[in-house]
RNA sequence: GGCGAGGUAGCUCAGUUGGCUAGAGCAUACGGUUCAUACCCGUAGUGUCGGGGGUUCAAAUCCCUUCCUCGCUACCA
């Protein structure tokens, strides 16, 4: 029987369209899926959707659909771009499957009875977007220290999960694993920042929304989301708690492979580790934090307007050639760059160029020379040896990069191969022997041993750009080899017909060309964007959590009054803070703020700004601060300073 | 502030344990060729190997120092 291989991504969040940087993902594991399959693995391969989570509650509300409706229709529009982009997936998963939240809520329920997980209070500055809880000092400039966006104060009832308890066996497993997290920078990170200084428990359950898999036995709670999502890799082929797991969780698990984005290394490498060795199941093999496809000069976001979508680039460039770029431009461990100009480059030079016009001429010449009957007449010439040479080595060295992952450098390694065809045709001069009675059979054996080339290069082409290997093959009427014969020559069946309307495999662009599309689509994107800011201004209220009541000598305890900022300076050691001497009546105070992003030291100087006075100093950065600037922080985080409505001096008190 | 990664041809990067004239791809220039999607083949480059100092017969490669970029992380009343 065949040595398995089991490889994941991570599960999409359902939430809203993917863009081409999370394309990339699903192409990378398909890719190695393919390859792992070719070589001969029995190889599974599964994808999904995580959707659940107050995120995707609020947004269908404001939809005005049921959650449900609603990650129904995302997932739809997620498995349609999975599969404009031709990958293979052989489960697609979605958190909402009832198999998987019947096993999630079993397993919360074990690990509740095993101690594990314990019931206790919450209390702290969440964030809705990310579904986290954070302390007052994670904060970042008040906001969540993940996304950037606003956090607000909230106490819930909360399960917890004893992520102590096992912290020393996985620090040892990931000293003893060095293959465990991929890029080793990662494992730096994670021993440095999370394990070492000693790992907190994680808050595994929320009762702050209903949208979510229920605690069968405490109605009130939600399992968190990544208890839930994380567990897709086991669920999703059988794993049964408490009982006899099916066939096919025994054969798969561990998972070989976790393919996931850099921003989610955390959640892998060291909490999914934990659920497991609680559950008493062995840990995936390896757990790979890919880099990022940047666009231009900074990440991609709609925000910024500046998202590149899958289905526009394959309506411009085709499926292959979008599936190309993202393999050969992403590099192993830094983020990778796509603008238009290098995707055009990069297709005209590598596709068009070196591998469609090598298929294109050597067919051509086929038909023209000799009717398109290819025929191996056994003319050999010194110069035979170096091709072929190259062309049955290629096999070993793909090998060799795409078992460290390495699937860029794969794809070069087949593209020399390529290229050497071409500096073949150049050495042998198959115009000349055309010229010569004499040599026709020699001109036979060469353009033998170039069709010949060109489909070992095209079967290993495969696992890649699947479409256009299987193209070429048809091309030139034979059949993609099988894996083990790759590292062999002369096997095309000699005597065989090419086709005589060779198609074009692929058109070279025309740079100017595809800006005009880039425009269309850019001012198509534009106007969206403007439509759906537009429906945004209409429900751009901010709902926080209700705080507990106050009563009025509470309020009275609090110390608020104008103060004017007569000197502000940068606070050096710090990104975010700002150091403003206050003039209060006739005291000055010292107030550090982070809002450094928001207000120029320059500009602060001068306003007349809400303080709160009587806040116990405290020491921010090395600098002391003996209050506390008020401001109103809107939905993206970004904070204003509170000002008086009429002019009013320095000391009067806000009451 | 802590930890980590990195600064090498115009661009993207490779450079094993220090060793011959520092490499590849793309872009550029020139030459060749015409079967082909104005394509292919060849040649040529240019580089203070971030700066400074040191070890050594010899350093991009080791040590010290300094500047810059990036990632994670902390503080941010």
């Amino acid at each position: 029987m065949n040595k398995k291989y089991y490889i994941t991504t991570a599960i999409a969040y359902a939430s809203a369209k993917p863009h081409i940087g999370n394309i990339y993902e699903i192409v990378l594991a398909d890719s190695i899926a393919r390859f792992k399959r070719q070589e001969g693995y029995d190889v599974f391969f599964q994808t999904g959707t995580d959707e659940h989570g107050q995120k995707i509650e609020m947004k269908a509300e404001a939809a005005g659909i049921s959650p449900k409706e609603y990650v129904d229709q995302v997932a739809g529009n997620i498995k349609d771009l999975w599969d404009l982009m031709n990958t293979g997936y052989d489960k697609f998963i979605r958190t909402t499957d009832t198999d998987h939240e019947e096993q999630v809520q079993k397993i919360f329920k074990r690990l509740y009875e095993q101690g594990d997980i314990y019931k206790s209070s919450y209390e702290g500055m969440y964030c809705t977007p990310c579904e986290s809880f954070w302390t007052e000092s994670q904060l970042v400039d008040g906001k969540c220290p993940d996304c950037g966006g606003p956090v607000e104060p909230a106490k819930e009832e909360a399960y917890f999960f004893r992520m102590s308890k096992y912290a020393d066996r996985l620090i040892e497993h990931i000293e003893t694993h060095p293959e465990f997290i991929q890029p080793v920078s990662r494992k730096n990170e994670m021993m440095n920042n999370f394990l070492k200084p000693g790992l907190q428990d994680l808050c595994v359950s929320r009762t702050s929304f209903k949208w979510g898999i229920p605690v069968d036995f405490d109605e009130k709670h939600v399992v968190y989301v990544w208890l839930d999502a994380l567990t897709n890799y086991i669920t999703g082929i059988g794993y049964h708690c408490g009982e006899d797991s099916a066939e096919q969780y025994q054969k798969l698990w561990p998972a070989d492979l976790h393919l996931i984005g850099k921003d989610i290394v955390r959640f892998h490498t060291i909490y999914w580790p934990i659920f497991l060795m609680a559950l008493d199941e062995p840990l995936p093999k390896q757990i790979f934090g890919h880099p990022w496809l940047l666009q231009g000069s900074g990440k991609m976001s709609k925000s910024k307007g500046n998202v590149i979508y899958a289905d526009d680039l394959v309506d411009i460039f085709g499926v292959d050639a979008v599936r190309y770029f993202l393999l050969h431009e992403m590099p192993f461990d830094n983020d990778g760059v796509i603008t238009w100009e290098l995707l055009v480059e990069r297709i005209n030079t590598d596709l068009a160029n070196t591998l469609g016009n090598l298929v294109n001429r050597t067919i051509s010449m086929s038909n023209k020379y000799f009717a398109g009957n290819v025929c191996d007449k056994g003319i050999v010439e010194d110069v035979d040896a170096a091709l072929k040479e190259v062309v049955s080595a290629t096999k070993l060295k793909v090998i060799h990069k795409m078992d460290e992952l390495r699937v860029a450098d794969a794809l070069t390694e087949i593209f020399v191969l390529f290229k050497r065809c071409n500096k073949y045709i150049d050495e042998t001069e198959p115009w000349i022997l055309a010229k010569d009675e004499a040599k026709q059979e020699r001109l036979e054996t060469v353009l033998y041993n170039l069709v010949d080339s060109i489909v070992v290069g095209a079967s290993l082409l495969q696992a890649f750009m699947p479409d256009s290997a299987e193209k070429i093959a048809k091309q030139l009427n034979t059949e993609l080899r099988s894996w083990d014969v790759l590292d062999q020559t002369a096997l095309y069946p000699s005597n065989t017909k090419v086709t005589d309307a060779p198609e074009i495999l692929f058109a070279r662009k025309d740079l100017k060309e595809v800006m005009e599309k880039v425009e269309v689509i850019e001012a198509t994107q534009a106007a969206q964007k403007e439509a759906s800011e537009e429906a945004e201004i209409e429900e751009a209220v901010i709902n926080i959590e209700p705080k507990e009541e106050i009563t009025y000598d509470d309020f009275m305890k609090m110390q608020f009054q104008i103060g004017e900022v007569i000197a502000c300076e940068e606070v050096k050691k710090s990104k975010k803070l700002l150091c403003s001497q206050v003039k209060i009546g006739n005291q000055v105070k010292q107030i550090v703020s982070g809002i450094k992003s928001f207000y120029s030291a320059e500009e602060m100087v001068g306003k007349k700004v809400m303080v709160l006075v009587n806040l116990k100093p405290a020491t921010l950065a090395g600098v002391v601060s003996e209050g506390m600037l008020l401001c109103a922080e809107d939905a993206e985080g970004n904070l204003g300073l509170m000002v008086s409505e009429k002019e009013m001096p320095s000391g009067a008190e806000i009451c």
